[in-house]
RNA sequence: GGGCGUGUAGCUCAGCGGUAGAGCCCCUCGCUUACAACGAGGUGGUCGGGGGUUCGAUCCCCUCCGCGCCCA
């Protein structure tokens, strides 16, 4: 008997073994319990190891989304993942050492939440580090006790521990074909270290840069907001008409959905073009209420038919007022903190009495009671002209918050992205050029993405849960940070926290004393540490050597919705770190859609949990539906194709136990295979093979599936019928011994094509006779199959026609299939009644048929048969 | 408003220049020694509408309509 090294595929062109061990076949094959035993059975033997041995062309790497531990999966996640999944396992049959790990995203607000109900505790990084902490027995949500940022840090670590259980578990029962030696976490060393040194080089470079400029907020969550974190919503407003007053007497109507601005208002602003205000352009006029003297400006962003055409720019109230304030050089008047309330100062261009009294009236307020306010002054001074007109507008809204994003000058951390150089833009679309996008339209998501940036990417935030900056400011002799010249630590240092560690040359007594330091209280945003996911993953700057064996890597996977984020993230990274693009293939999965076409999300109650689904079906099932799902298309969701690839999985077991157990099939050798319906069904196979194959080296697995399972289904239904007397007839010699092998080898080579779909069943099927793993052995190739196969495939539809129409004939006469026939007549052309005649002796064994006539005449075949008169009626 | 995609049997989807396909659903029959949580057979469509190119269009071009996503 043969021992098969695990890792060596075997050698299926060699003379097949009779020897290859004794078959066993349980005598009522199940699918249940598969996935726990064959989890476990990989995992013990490391069946999906990584051989970092290979040369770089040897390799096939993965770059997959770590997902969010916090959160929770749904069937979208559980189908994408199956799709990288899909190329792996072929990549890995095909012969390459596959490198496709599991990161976690640990990292970021949803973690941070969690920490602070689940231990009732608080970050607050100007805390120092306690060794001994330990948080409270009972957690109060009400009473959050304040730690330092590193113990945060390790609370995080430890409740992500737990989730990371829960997700290995549920891959591992979905049967993914990943290294779980090679996981990663996006908060844990390796990742900060990467990270901070990818900073430092980005800032060395100029590609990192701070700067204090107007920045998105959001009031709830008290942080900056990056551009790629927006979205826009409808948000309920009302236009107010307000009036400014003319220099010389007279009013100019505005239209504002926030009239609480008024007291930061810098200009007024219309088009150019602008017929009616053509006199009032290099005028100044005078604010309502306030009386501050703004000037009448013109700017082609101004829309002539919206409202009255004209209106005011506030510092800041919109995005659009950001590029007014830049390109029209106005000044800064900010009346909203960060706390999304108005200041409770007075701001010194409202220093008249009237204008402090006025202010006095909203200083303090949330927006929106300060709007009642403001219109309350705006009716009193008669300022305000009719009654304000509900509307809905577009508001940008965090993609996590509530409430509308306000605009405040802030201090932050870019990585310039080409938002603000067009050179570099071209660059990138350069770069997004490199990449095989699967499916091809998506590239244009990316390209209008990129085309479209308006500034830098954003990458500090005022949160406490992330990846610290690695950077700390001198304080001069008045105790005022020097934010123009950092002190950064050097690389071997890495990682450090500013908030607990002081900067080289100083100690920790100095911190924000006079003349000590200050550390940046900042931490990266979780994009700019997850578009470092093939850096971490692939060891950059720890192990070389392995980083070389896996970058660029050769796939990315991912939704769509995230290709402005983190597919654009890790092209830029890897830009400026390595000058080339991060992968040469990026696969986008679409999203699963419940039944009435709406994206399933948490919010909307409409999730299916994958546990539920694969417990119902079973692994296999799930990911054959997955499979049917093409790269780049959404699907609904549908329970009852659930069952169709459970049926397949199930047919996998009765059909390998009718070839196994039943007919003793043993033999993998071709030279057996001599029946001219035997060669013609390995033809029909070997161009299952050739098609199955290109489609999966084209990433089309789905393709793939359907010519596999169509043959599958035909070779039971047809051939496997169509032989059955023959492979069961005991002294049958020749004949007999070509049907066996014949079924043995379809079968064997089937498992093979179906693998990588349905990892379970085709892993117990080959445990009952084949040495090893299926997931190890070789992705088949038509050639395997020898001279066997030199025949006309066309024989099998002759043949299968034929017998439709018998079975068709006892149908119609509503009798057993078991019912004998006295005779059946085939017509049909010569060419083809040549076939037919081939399989004369299985025809008549199978449908019991006395006498096959064979009837020269008319394009197509066709079949009468007359009932035996015993069986009639 | 701009960009991308999509509209084929009741449902989910293939096909993309040469007489409409699969699975599910539905109907009928059948327990035949792989499979009744099964098998066999069958019904079902003016390929979103309208123009055009072509000997011929579901497929190519134009236009309109519906739906989805991305960006304004």
């Amino acid at each position: 008997m043969t021992e098969i090294i695990e890792g060596q595929a075997p050698d299926p062109t060699s003379p097949a073994d009779p020897s290859a061990g004794a078959v066993v076949v349980p005598d009522k094959p199940a699918l249940e319990g598969l996935e726990a035993t064959w989890a476990e059975r990989w995992k013990a033997d490391q069946t999906y190891a990584f051989d970092r041995t290979q040369p770089r062309e040897n390799v096939y790497s993965i770059d997959t989304p770590p997902p969010t531990v916090s959160g929770s999966l749904h069937v979208g996640h559980v189908f994408s993942y199956t799709h990288t999944d899909l190329i792996a396992r072929f990549q890995r049959m095909r012969g390459k050492s596959v490198f496709y790990p599991m990161g976690w995203d640990d990292n970021g607000l949803p973690t941070e939440r969690r920490v602070q109900n689940y231990f009732g505790v608080r970050c607050d990084p100007s805390l120092p580090y306690d060794p001994d902490f330990t948080p409270p027995e009972k957690p109060d949500a009400k009473k959050q006790v304040p730690i330092s940022r590193p113990n945060f840090i390790a609370l995080c670590e430890r409740l992500v521990e737990q989730d990371e259980e829960v997700f290995e578990s549920l891959w591992r029962t979905l049967g993914l074909s990943v290294d779980w030696k090679q996981h990663y976490t996006t908060i844990g060393a390796k990742a900060q270290t990467v990270s901070q040194r990818a900073f430092l080089r980005n800032f060395a470079r100029g590609e990192a840069y701070l700067q204090e400029a107007p920045t998105l907020w959001d009031v709830t969550f008290q942080t900056a907001v990056a551009q790629a974190e927006l979205e826009a919503r409808e948000y309920a407003g009302a236009y107010h008409r307000v009036a400014f007053h003319k220099p010389g007497g007279g009013v100019v109507h505005i239209e504002t959905t926030r009239p609480e601005l008024i007291p930061s208002v810098v200009a007024l602003i219309a088009h150019p073009d602008d017929e009616r205000y053509q006199d009032l352009f290099g005028t100044t006029v005078t604010s309502p209420v306030f009386g501050v003297e703004v000037p009448v400006l013109a700017h082609p962003l101004a829309e002539i038919d919206k409202g009255s055409g004209i209106l005011m720019c506030c510092t800041f109230g919109d995005l659009t007022d950001v590029t007014w304030w830049r390109e029209l050089d106005l000044p800064v008047r900010t009346v909203v903190g960060r706390d999304g309330r108005f200041t409770r100062e007075t701001p010194p261009w409202l220093s008249s009495e009237a204008a402090s009294t006025a202010y006095a009236e909203l200083a303090g307020k949330t927006t929106f009671s300060s709007r009642e306010a403001m219109v309350a002054l705006l009716r009193e001074s008669g300022d305000l002209d009719g009654e304000p007109k509900p509307t809905q507008r577009m508001a940008n809204f965090f993609e996590k918050g509530d409430k509308p994003l306000e605009i405040v000058a802030t201090r932050q951390w870019y990585i310039r992205n080409g938002g603000r150089s067009p050179e570099l833009r071209s660059e990138l679309l350069g770069e997004g050029a490199q990449i095989t996008w699967l499916p091809g339209h998506m590239k244009h998501r990316f390209d209008n993405w990129v085309s479209g940036l308006n500034g830098d990417w954003l990458i500090s935030r005022q949160r406490f849960f992330g990846i610290p900056f690695p950077v700390w400011y001198p304080l001069d002799a008045e105790g005022e940070p020097d934010y123009d010249h950092p002190l950064l630590p050097s690389e071997a240092e890495l990682p450090v926290d500013p908030s607990t560690d002081a900067p080289r040359g100083y100690d920790e007594s100095q911190r924000n004393q006079p003349g000590g330091f200050l550390g940046d209280p900042d931490v990266m945003d979780t994009w700019a540490t997850s578009s470092l996911t093939p850096h971490i993953a692939g060891g950059w700057g720890e192990d070389d050597d392995l980083f070389e064996r896996v970058f660029p890597m050769d796939l990315c996977t991912q939704a769509h919705d995230i290709i402005r984020t983190w597919l654009f993230s890790r092209v830029v990274r890897a830009h400026y770190e390595n000058g080339q693009v991060p992968w040469s293939h990026a696969m986008l999965s679409g999203w699963i859609l419940d039944p009435d076409r709406k994206k399933m999300s948490k919010s909307k109650g409409n999730v299916v949990v994958p546990t539920e689904i694969l417990d119902k079906y079973g692994a296999d099932a799930v990911r054959w539906r997955a499979a049917l799902a093409r790269p780049g298309l959404d699907s609904p969701f549908d329970e009852t194709q659930m069952k169709v690839g459970r049926r397949l999985a199930m047919k996998v077991l009765n059909a390998s136990k009718f070839v196994l157990g039943n007919v003793g099939g043993t033999s993998l050798d071709p030279v057996r295979v001599s029946a001219p319906v035997d060669c013609a069904l390995l033809a029909r196979l070997a161009g299952v093979v050739t098609r199955a194959t290109e489609a999966m080296e084209a990433y089309d697995y789905s393709t793939a599936l359907e010519v596999t399972e169509k043959f599958f289904w035909e070779f039971c239904d047809d051939y496997l019928e169509l032989v059955k007397e023959r492979a069961y007839a005991e002294d049958g010699g020749e004949p007999t011994e070509s049907a066996k092998a014949t079924l043995t080898i379809a079968l064997e080579m089937q498992l093979r094509l179906l693998a990588p779909f349905l990892p379970f069943v085709t892993e117990e099927v080959w445990s009952w006779w084949r040495p090893g793993s299926i997931h190890r052995s070789s992705w088949p190739l038509a050639t395997e199959l020898g001279s066997a196969a030199a025949a006309n495939p066309a024989t099998v539809d002759a043949v299968a026609t034929v017998l439709r129409g018998v079975r068709g004939a006892k149908s119609k006469a509503k009798v057993s299939m078991r019912a004998r026939l006295s005779e059946v007549r085939v017509t049909g052309p010569q060419e083809l009644l040549d076939r037919v005649e081939l399989a004369r002796a299985d025809l008549i064994a199978v449908g019991k048929i006395d006498e096959l006539v064979l009837v020269a005449g008319g394009d197509e075949l066709q079949v009468d048969a007359d009932l035996a008169d015993t069986d009639a009626g």
